[in-house]
DNA sequence: AGTTTCGGCGCC
DNA sequence: AAAGGGCGCCGAAACT
């Protein structure tokens, strides 16, 4: 067995590489070689390289024109292997898991840099030691046998190799880019908001509607202060607590409208406007640093950018090469269909295995056919709703689908109590999570009263403090947001493998969204095979059941076009 | 002066 | 209509 190879860079810029028996050991002689990317690129039978990180050694790789076919993240693995053992907090680098197996003092992990605007993504962790292969491949074996030992292991292996191909995806995205014009953004912005002025202040429609607002008021109001906005309303006899849209908009004030329409042009240029246009886009391409397995729930995130959270209205300016097409491919009503396929309850599964409009076949079901009543219920079942209608419309979703809800009845107040909770995969939520970023917060069950109980007694006596109804509203929300992480990698990886003969690039992955950048003859094979990923992903991820994972697709030239 | 937290809002 | 989950980012405010 050779078709797994453990790989170690060395100091010197050389590296270590060994082919690895079944059960994790070395089968054969460690070479010594000089150049990274001419032992990876010397060796294209080998299946699957072990490393530390991908996040060391893959970009190295990308540089020089190499990629893999599979690959296994050890520092990765080890998270989620300390996460599903409840240990959490623990040191997650490959040295400290060495430590622990050896006994040793186990030494912190290196604090997280952040990304700077237009530094190229991470070539190295310069804070992290080089390991020597012997060492590592030590801590690969006790990994094995850790994945043994978990409840369902052929689970648990299914998702420390989705993840390391989730990282092979973000590698590869990170170095291709999302295609963008320059040109067409600015012109976006010009639109939006107005010719800009001389020494950086605010652009023309945002000063004007700055004097707008203040004309409203009388008197002289910066907009972006809330503390002064709050404040111009309490003098006109308003009291509000909080300048939040939501809010605001209600009131009846001449300086609502002005004020809404400010507050959202003011976030377009502030976070997605001239200066980072400056930052952020090179040579026609916007590059944020996606991060997979940046969330506990197993969600990725992007460093710098924020590159998850573009604007609809800026999303015109996300253009295709000539000739070239974007597949922009948007999976249907995905967490309830997760919903059905982790809880394997019988009603929603039948509905999930069709491909129409699901919360309408759900609201035919259990709310007369009221399809806003459905999705209220289906999103306040999956967030953990406390209060409004969403716990009427709960109560009838929970009549027609028992075994969905009572799934995510049950991780809340697992949640609550302190347990595990895990995704499908095993991905398992921190016991403390939900309670802001207190992490060193131990399981256990607060004690407390809740500081807000009414005084009319609505809790019950001994019911959850507020902290363990946050924690079982995490849970709650883990379980579902969490196995559809779970499916999206191993979606991922299938398209990924699918696009590997032709010249198609992932190039965009949002949660349960992805767009492929192809030449325009390759659109509809990226098509097909993002319905096949999506299906394969279903059944590896969840094994045989009737659920569907359709796609809405659609190929065009600009990503606002989709839609 | 430099760093952390807060308020608000973008995306799913 | 309002409110639950996950994130990142910005400027201002609050802190050291």
């Amino acid at each position: 067995m050779t078709d797994r190879w453990a790989l170690a860079p060395a100091e010197d810029g050389g590296v270590e590489i060994a082919p690895l028996g079944r059960d994790g050991l070395p089968a054969g002689p460690v070479y010594r070689e000089a150049d990274l990317a001419g032992a990876v690129r010397g060796r294209p039978e080998v299946a699957r390289w072990v490393w530390r990180s991908t996040a060391e050694v893959y970009p190295r790789l990308l540089a020089t024109g190499v990629r893999v076919e599979r690959c296994y993240d050890i520092e990765d693995a080890e998270t989620l292997l300390l996460g599903h053992e409840g240990r959490h907090g623990e040191p997650r680098s490959a040295a400290a898991a060495l430590a622990r197996l050896r006994g040793g003092p186990v030494p912190p992990d290196p604090p997280q840099r952040s990304a700077e605007p237009g530094a190229q993504s991470s070539l190295f962790e310069p804070q992290s030691v080089p390991l020597p292969l012997a060492d590592l491949v030590e801590v690969y074996a006790d990994q094995q046998r850790r994945h043994d030992a978990t409840a369902h292991p052929e689970r648990m292996r299914l998702l420390t190799a989705a993840e390391s191909a989730g990282m092979l995806v973000a590698a590869e995205m990170n170095r291709s880019g999302l295609p963008w014009s320059a040109e067409v953004h600015r012109q976006v912005l010009h639109d939006l908001l107005g010719e800009r002025y001389a020494g950086g202040g605010e652009p023309r429609r945002l000063a004007e509607l700055a004097d707008e607002v203040s004309a409203a008021f009388g008197r002289r109001v910066r907009p972006d202060l809330p503390a002064d906005v709050i404040k111009a309303f309490a003098q006109a006899g308003i009291k509000v607590r909080s300048t939040r849209r939501w809010e605001i908009e209600s009131l009846d004030h001449a300086a609502v409208k002005p004020l809404v329409e400010y507050k959202k042009l003011y976030r377009i240029w502030v976070a997605h406007g001239w200066s980072w246009l400056q930052d952020w886009v090179r040579d026609g391409r916007f590059r944020p640093e996606f991060v997979a397995g940046g969330t506990v729930t197993g969600r990725w995130v992007t460093n710098g950018g924020g590159g998850l959270q573009i604007p609809k209205v800026i999303r015109r300016a996300v253009v295709a090469d000539p000739g070239w097409r974007l597949v922009v491919a948007d999976a249907d009503q995905m967490e309830l269909r997760v919903l059905a396929a982790i809880s394997r309850d019988p009603g929603l599964m039948e509905v999930a295995g069709r491909e129409t409009d699901l919360y309408q076949s759900v609201s035919d079901r259990a709310f007369s056919g009221d399809r806003d009543q459905a999705k209220i219920a289906v999103l306040g079942a999956v967030y953990g709703q406390t209060s409004g209608d969403g716990l009427k419309n709960l109560a009838a979703l929970r009549r027609r689908f028992p075994k969905a809800v009572a799934y995510v009845d049950d991780a809340a107040r697992a949640g609550e109590e302190g347990r595990l909770v895990r995704t499908w995969l095993g991905r398992t939520c921190p016991p403390a999570a939900g309670v802001g970023d207190d992490a060193a917060e131990e399981a256990g069950i607060p004690q407390d009263e809740p500081a807000d109980s009414p005084a009319g007694g609505e809790w019950a006596p001994g019911y959850a403090s507020t902290d363990a109804r946050a924690r079982g509203r995490f849970a709650r929300n883990f379980v579902v947001q969490g196995s559809a992480a779970d499916w999206a990698l191993l979606l991922l990886a299938a398209l990924r493998q699918a696009c590997a003969g032709m010249a198609a690039e992932l190039v965009f992955f949002q949660h349960d969204e992805v767009i492929v950048h192809c030449p325009e003859e390759e659109a509809e094979t990226v098509v097909a095979a993002i319905r096949e990923a999506a299906e394969l992903a279903g059944r590896l991820t969840f094994g045989r059941t009737p659920v569907r994972f359709p796609f809405t697709t659609a190929v065009v030239e600009c990503y606002a076009d989709a839609k």
